[in-house]
DNA sequence: ATCTCATTTTACATAAATTTTACAAACTTA
DNA sequence: TAAGTTTGTAAAATTTATGTAAAATGAGAT
């Protein structure tokens, strides 16, 4: 069961939320004013915030700064007033992973939520190793075994699978992969993602000219398939 | 429920737009001005934008060639007041997807806009297979399927079969195809479509040289039929 | 400071996708 | 039917993305 902790100071479309939120099968957690909410998220876990801007007190966008700072996977989607001329920009700016602006239904909130928690789900709890074709990685421990010897791994190269074995079968898009991984500003030369595609699959493939696992697709990015 | 952004600086018809289209079940907001109008349609997230050509400041064919610069797919009606052919060919040119001559009926309007609309309209949320004929395509996983095996289309085969297929059953002109497609600048010579319709229908058909999905409009150009 | 390792950039080769060209076939129109 | 278009088709020419290795850069550790 997924927990989420909504930030919202309009107390009706609180309650409105939890409801929902609640009926859908989600663990809910809220508070009205940012101290609070930005305490609450950094303290204890969470899969998911939502986040209203306009919030007394520490506003939105700055509780959102602070969580990403010390929480940077906690994913945040941020509730925008419609006639407010917040722009979307400067909320993804902050770091929230989506935005959604009011009034908004429902279903299109349950969808956003379920796309982001897609997107920023964790291998399931509890299970930290990943095994394919001759490979076995613990992302725990940050040790990786090809044919039962260790290799290896960086702990970006670490990140990197990580992040591709969480999304198995998806085309990732190198943008999405530079994004993610290597964080907002830094854009290397995409290159630098093709490296270590190369290296990855040295390590870990069987044949890394022909790779089983780590897959181009072309005009697009990588694949991961186990 | 679809957003529309009215911008149109004649406040009786803004109001009079703003309240059929509220009625009628569309999400509702308005400028008067060409730069508010652009920013928001800009930063902010609309199915249709409703624009008028005569704007203090600046005129509606800039809004909407700038619009178009970054967000060609959101679609645009232009409001004109002369009905002079000048008008209608400048306000097509510059981008525009539809374009109404004041004084217009309301419901030559909503029809206008459902039709805008429909046209426009991408495959449903959250489904990103389609499958027709021996042919099933995965969008998200860049995955082509004939008679249950595998088949290569490159990126761009893809995204030519996701614009037909999102308009399936409409005739898009090659110039459409070129424009969406292709983006902006690059123009190459139109016989580049056929022939990517041509190794389409080799790829996706039971017979390519009898298609019964990917047809030709002699003339015009092409038509997805499922 | 020097060494080591991770990371990024650069450069070039190669494979694949894309575009152009050319001509045949089909359709339109007068 | 003949002339003029438009589309089908294959193959050549070109461009672009990716694979790959090696050099340059940077950050810590000794």
């Amino acid at each position: 069961m997924n927990s989420i902790l909504i930030i919202e100071d309009d107390t009706s479309i609180l309650r409105g939320l939890k409801d929902n939120l609640t009926f859908e099968g989600y663990k809910v957690s809220t508070s009205t004013n940012g101290e609070e909410g930005l305490k609450k998220a950094l303290h204890e876990e969470f899969d998911l915030v939502l986040l209203d801007i306009m919030l007394p007190g520490l506003n939105g966008h700055e509780v959102c700064r602070r969580i990403k700072k010390v929480k940077n996977n906690l994913p945040i989607i941020m509730l925008t007033a419609r006639s407010s001329e917040i722009d979307k920009v400067t909320g993804l700016d902050v770091g929230a992973d989506d935005y959604i602006t009011k009034p908004f239904g429902i279903p299109e909130l349950l969808a956003r939520i379920r796309v982001v928690l897609r997107r920023t789900n964790k291998l399931p709890v509890g299970i930290d190793t990943y095994s394919f074709g001759n490979a076995t990685l613990d992302f725990k421990k940050y040790i990786a075994l090809f044919k039962n010897k260790e290799v290896n791994l960086s702990s970006k190269e670490f990140a990197i699978m990580k992040f591709m074995i969480d999304r198995a079968g998806d085309v990732i898009h190198r943008y999405d992969l530079l994004q993610k991984v290597w964080g907002y500003e830094r854009v290397p030369t995409t290159r630098t993602v093709d490296n270590y595609i190369l290296s990855l699959r040295k390590k870990l493939e069987d044949e890394p000219s022909k790779p089983k696992h780590i897959i181009s697709i072309r005009g697009v990015g990588y694949k991961f398939e186990s």
